[in-house]
RNA sequence: GAUCGCUUAGCUCAGCUGGUAGAGCAACGCCCUUUUAAGGCGUGGGUCCUGGGUUCGAGCCCCAGAGCGAUCACCA
């Protein structure tokens, strides 16, 4: 491995500060008491309950002037200025702990803890004054610096998209205003949990691994079973093993799922990503958009404090209850055309004319949903359901109840993209062996994203399923959303990415 | 997949019409006991993404490739 002249320089600090006695890497836990911002926020108006404090955290900055120092400690919550004063934290004749350890062994990006009292400097900062100071981690390898000024100028930031993701632990190091994203993201999914626990719905949980990979139109990836030898797929949805769930006779289930697609990746796509999806027995579709504008509304206030958020250039009002409108009248509406008398021929007549990108593989749904996407989509910016598509792009859908040629199923668009996705649940199991039939056409024809027959689903729908709502929501496009971000890599922690070009030598030599 | 752009020190970036590599931070040495983008003096550090080509001479021009980004198209 080649070697920086700067990481061969913490090398050989590492080899000193063992030959001073000192272990680098001490195995005991360090007491801490407090954090940096407890401390801050808590100093100003307690400052008597700060006179023994004890923090622990990357080094991030050393000024040393002679004698005394201040530095900089980061830990989960923020930065808090510490101060080293020689004699206060060195006792023997050599000073070794401030002059060896402190000022030359000590490098930014250390982990060390501090013991001392929290005091104000003469510029009015609140700081931590060391008494006792512990290595508890060397650093050999350099971070980049960033660093801030008076009037909040960043200077070098740490902005390289390929590093940040490929090293989110140095982004997140440097980057801290980075890890609100991750906080709500994980509050998010907590106030959902939380909101459909306290209905007494089930998470479970539902292979990952499947012989039919059902339940949605893309393609899978697919991996061997060495002892059964036969081929799996990871799931593309889990939707066919909620619904055997509502069979067995559980009323609410729902699913936090890793979905796995094989196609490809930009800021809106990673081959994997989470979906949340809830099957409620005994409802419909209309119950459900207003159990989705109760829920998303207490999600914006449940980070955000409030139901009005800025996302991009828009503001998006997410206060319930959202506007309903159909499919059909949304594109007369926002599209002026009215395609509720048009045949197949008619509308690739129309999609053609409007030089919307279309073949003679897609069947009339699949046009309609063409049509939709170019004419209405971009133009739905505040939480809008569009309601009752097309029969045949949605197999898993109950038939409406009153429009021939439509099913009960709703879409949430918000920002111009899609949000969630619902149905009243197609529960007659003689309609959905001709559904998943149809398909099999539509794939002879052609589309490859038909969906494919799950025989043992329809045994289990058989047995009879009770009438049922269910709901997906993608729960990384939803975090985008909440958090103003306009690349899914921003709320993946680790975003999919090609292999390092220096992996890929390395792989070859083997 | 298409078009455009980027790739130079550990990090952030300059580098003119082609003439042999620069700054700030970081690092190293020295000074400094209330600094805060700390400061002062000094020092070291580079396969200029890779491979070809043109040229007396290439970080710069040409060709091919890689990685990344932006925009567009498709999937959630």
């Amino acid at each position: 491995m080649q070697l920086s002249e700067q990481e061969e320089i913490r090398r050989a600090s590492l080899q000193q500060i063992r030959e001073l006695g000192i272990d680098p890497y001490p195995p005991e836990l360090y007491p801490v008491s407090h954090l940096s911002k407890e401390i801050l926020e808590g100093f100003e108006t307690d400052p008597d309950d700060y006179k023994t404090v004890c923090i622990a955290g990357r080094l991030m900055q050393k000024r040393i002037m002679g004698k005394a120092s201040f530095a900089e400690l980061q830990d989960s919550a923020g930065r808090i200025q510490i101060y080293v004063s020689r004699d206060d934290i060195a006792h023997d004749e050599e000073k070794t702990l401030y002059n060896k350890l402190f000022k030359k062994l000590l490098d930014i990006g250390d982990y060390i803890g501090v013991k001392g009292y929290a005091f104000k400097t003469k510029t009015g900062q609140t700081s931590v004054h060391v008494t006792e100071l512990t290595l508890l981690s060397k650093s050999v390898k350099p971070l980049p610096i960033v660093k801030t000024d008076d009037e909040g100028n960043v200077h070098d930031a740490f902005t390289d998209p390929e590093l940040r993701y490929r090293q989110r632990y140095v982004d997140l190091t440097v980057n801290p205003q980075y890890r609100d994203i991750f906080l709500k993201r994980s509050k998010l999914i907590t106030l959902m949990r939380n909101f459909f626990n306290e209905k007494n719905w089930l998470e479970v949980e539902t292979p990952i691994l499947q012989p039919i990979h059902g339940g949605a139109a893309a393609r899978p990836f697919e991996t061997h079973h060495n002892a059964l030898d036969i081929p799996l797929f990871m799931r593309i949805a889990n939707e066919l093993y909620l619904k055997r769930l509502i069979v067995a006779g559980f009323d609410g289930v729902y699913e936090f799922a890793k979905m796995f697609r094989n196609e490809g990746m930009d800021r809106t796509h990673n081959p994997e990503f989470t979906a949340m999806e809830i099957y409620v027995a005994y409802k419909d579709y209309i119950w459900m958009m207003e159990m989705v504008e109760t829920l998303i509304e207490h999600i914006a206030v449940g980070l955000h404090g409030k139901t009005a958020l800025q996302v991009g250039e828009q503001t998006i009002e997410f206060k319930a209850p959202y506007k309903r409108i159909s499919m059909y009248d949304a594109i007369n509406e926002y599209g002026g055309l009215d395609i509720s008398g048009m045949d197949e021929a008619a509308l690739y007549a129309e999609c053609k004319k409007r030089h919307i990108d279309v073949d003679e593989t897609m069947g009339r749904g699949k046009l309609i949903d063409e049509i939709f996407g170019e004419l209405v989509e971009a133009q739905l910016i505040q939480p809008t359901y569009i309601t009752d598509y097309p029969i045949e792009m949605t197999p898993l859908a109950k038939k409406h109840r009153t429009e021939e040629g439509l099913v009960e199923r709703f879409e949430l668009f918000v920002n111009g993209k899609e949000i969630a996705n619902a149905y009243t649940e197609l529960n007659d199991p003689i309609d959905q062996r001709e559904r998943f039939m149809d398909q099999l056409k539509l794939a002879e024809r052609g589309d490859d994203e038909a969906m494919a027959l799950d025989e043992d689903f329809l045994r289990s729908m058989e047995y009879g399923m009770p009438p049922t709502s269910g709901l997906g929501i993608g729960i990384d496009r939803l975090v985008m959303l909440m958090t103003n971000q306009s690349s899914i890599q921003e709320v993946l922690f680790f975003p999919q990415m090609k292999p390092e070009v220096q992996q890929k030598q390395e792989e070859e030599k083997e």
